[in-house]
DNA sequence: CATGAATGAGTGTTCATTCAT
DNA sequence: TATGAATGAACACTCATTCAT
C-alpha cells in the first residue's frame, strides 16, 4: 500500500510536471527530457511509471480534467442551484492562472485531438460530462419559467459561447481580461434567458 | 511575366498541399518531405521559393486567411446587407470540406500561436479584420432599431460563439453536422437581437 | 569517481578519434558521423558529451594543445637548460607519427582561424604561452653571452622558421625527412648564435 | 579568336571571385553558388567552363600562382641582383591586401594539400620553381664571397622562415604588420649572411 | 551558352526508446 | 526502481550537380 501511494505520488508528480511544460512551451517542445527536468527525475524513471510518452500526454490530460471535474463538483454540492451555473461556467475561462495553464493544455491538444482517434474519443467522453453538467444546471433554471428555447440548444449555444470565449481570451489576454470575460458571460446568459441574478432581484 | 506566373504557380501548389496536410496529419507530422510528396517534387525544391520550413508554414495559414476574406469581400458586396451577416459569420463554420480544412489549420495553430510571438501577432492582424467586418455588420443592423447592448459587445459574443462552435463541430462532427450548426447560429443571432429575417418578415 | 572516470575514458576516446579522423581525412570531411564510427560509438551518443560539432572539434584543438605542452613540460623540467632549446623546438616538428598528426591538425585549423575570431582566441592564447617559453630559454641561452640581437627578435624569428619547417616537412615529408629537419634546425639555430652545443665543446 | 577570348574572360572573372571568396569567408563557405553570386553570374553557368568545383578551386589556386610568379618575374628582370633577394622574398609576406589575399588562399589550401594527391602534387610543381628561383639569387650572392653554408641549406633555412613568419603575420596581424614582417626579414638575411645592403654599404 | 528549377545525397542535430548497471 | 549512456531513425537544411528551356 505504500508502494501504490508512492508510486501514485511519482506518477502524479510527473504528470503535473507534464502540464506545466505543456502550458509553458508549448506541446512541441513538450520531451521527454523537458518533462524529466521539470519533475526533478530522470527520463528513463519515467519508462517505469508510462508505457509511452503518448501515454504520459494522455494522462495528464486526464488529470487536468479530473481537476476541473472536481472543482466544478464542489462548486455544485456547495452552491444554490440558481447561482451555481455562472459559477461553474466560469470555472473554464482564464480567469486565473491554474485555469489558464489547464485551457492552454486544452488548446495544445485539439489540434492532436482532430487527428488520433483515441484522443478524440477521450476528449468526447470528458466533454459528454460536462455537457450533462451544463444541461442539467440550466433545465433546473429554465423549467422554473417559460423558455420557448430547449434546455438542450441553449446548453449547446452556451458551450460553444464558453469555448470560444476562452480561446479568445487566450490568444488575446489584452482584449480580454478576467472582467471583460464576465460581462460577456453575463451578457450572453442574459440574452438566453439564463441570468439568475436578475430573477432574483 | 510567364515565368512569374510559373513561380506561383509552384508555390501555391506547394501551399495547398501544405494546407492539406496539415489538416489532414496534424501539424505535428507536418514534415518538409510530406508537404513536398503531397505537392508531387522533392523536398529540396521547396528551398528554392521559401527560405524556411517556418515560412512555408506562415505562408499557408496566410493563404488561408486570404482565401476565408476573399470568399468574405464577396459576399458582402454582392449580398444585401441585412443578410450578409448571417451568410458571412457561415463562412468560418466547418459546413463543407473547404472550410472544414481552414479550420483545421486555424485550431493546429492555436497551440504554437499561444507561445510564438511573431505567429500571435499575425493571427492578431488578421482577427482585428475580422472582428471589425462584423462589427460593421452588426452596427448596420442594430443601428436600425433599439438595442440595449453595444455593437462590440455584440461583436465579440457572436465571435465567441462562433469561434467555439465551428471548434466543436470539428471535433464533434457528428454532434455538429452543417444543418445543426446553422440552426445553433440562427438561434444566437435571434437572441441576440441580430436576426434579420424575422425583422424582414 | 568511477563515473567520472569512465565519462573522461569516453570523451577521451572521442576526442583522440578525432584527431585521427581530421590528420587522416582532413578538416572537409571530419563529420560527426565518421568520428563517431573512427571512435567505435554511435553518432547520437556524442551529444552527451559534447554540445555541438563545434565543440567537439575545439576541444580536440585543446587536447592536441595539452599534449605538446605536457611534453614540453616535461623536457624543460627534466633537460639541462643549455640543451633544452632544441629539445623543446623538436617538439613541434613532425618527427614521428604522433608530432605529424598534432601539426596536421594544426594546419587544418589555420585556414579556420583566419575567420572565426573564437578560433583566433584559443590559437592567440596558446601561441602566447608558447612563444613565452621560447623566449625563456633563449633568454637563459643568450644572457650568459653577448648577443647583438634582441631575444625577442630571436624568437620571433626562430618561430616563424620552425612554423614554416613544420608545414613544409608535413606537405613534402620526402624532402624533409626528420633527420633533415633537424639538420636545418641545427643549421639556423647557429646562425641565430643559439647553439649550445658547439658552446659546450 | 573572339570567342576564346570572352571565353577566357568569363573564366578569368569567375577565378578571380573565387579567390575573392575564399581569402574573404574560407574555404569551407565557398560554396558554387558563393562564388557565382561573387562573379555575377548564374551558378549552372560555370558548368560551361568548369567541369567540377573541384576544377574551379584547382584553377583558382593556379591562377593566384601565376600572379605570385609573374610579380616575381618582374621584379627579377628589373632589379640589380644584389638587391633582387629582399625584393622576391617580400612577394610573399602578407603586407599589402593583394599578398595578404594569396597568401590566406594558400593557408586555405594547405589542409586540403595534405589529404588531395593531386592538390600536392601541383603545390609540389609550384614550389619547386620558387626554390629554384629563391636558390639561384642566393647563389649569385653568396658566390661572391665565401659561405660555409651551402645555398641549398639556405634555401630550405629561409624559405622555411618566409612560409612560418607569412603564416604568422596571417593570423597575428596586430604582431607582426608589415614594419615588423620587413624588420625580421631583414635579421634572418644578416644571420644568414645575405644581406646585400650592408654588404653594398 | 545562360539560366535557374530540380534533385538527392549528406550534414548536424534532436529525441523517444532501450538497456546494462 | 533509478539512472543515464547508447542507439538509430527522423528532422530541417545545404549544396554540387543535372538538365529542360
Amino acid at each position: 500500500m505504500k508502494e501504490q501511494s508512492k508510486f501514485d505520488l511519482k506518477r502524479f508528480g510527473a504528470l503535473s510536471a507534464t502540464l506545466r511544460v505543456i502550458a509553458r512551451d508549448g506541446l512541441e517542445k513538450t520531451t521527454i527530457r523537458a518533462i524529466a527536468k521539470e519533475a526533478g527525475c530522470s527520463a528513463g524513471s519515467l519508462a517505469h511509471y508510462f508505457s509511452d510518452k503518448e501515454d504520459i500526454l494522455r494522462q495528464a490530460l486526464e488529470l487536468a480534467d479530473e481537476q476541473i471535474s472536481k472543482r466544478i463538483s464542489d462548486i455544485i454540492s456547495k452552491t444554490e442551484p440558481n447561482l451555481a451555473l455562472r459559477e461553474v461556467l466560469a470555472q473554464v475561462l482564464p480567469i486565473d492562472n491554474d485555469r489558464t495553464v489547464e485551457l492552454a493544455l486544452d488548446v495544445n491538444f485539439w489540434g492532436r485531438a482532430l487527428i488520433h482517434p483515441e484522443l478524440r474519443g477521450l476528449e468526447h467522453e470528458d466533454h459528454d460530462r460536462w455537457r450533462n453538467i451544463v444541461l442539467e444546471l440550466i433545465s433546473s433554471i429554465a423549467s422554473s419559467r417559460k423558455s420557448e428555447i430547449s434546455a438542450k440548444n441553449l446548453t449547446d449555444v452556451l458551450i460553444a459561447f464558453l469555448d470560444g470565449l476562452g480561446l479568445q481570451a487566450l490568444i488575446y489576454p489584452e482584449l480580454f481580461p478576467p472582467d471583460r470575460q464576465l460581462e460577456l458571460l453575463d451578457l450572453q446568459l442574459i440574452q438566453l434567458g439564463l441570468n439568475t441574478q436578475v430573477l432574483n432581484s
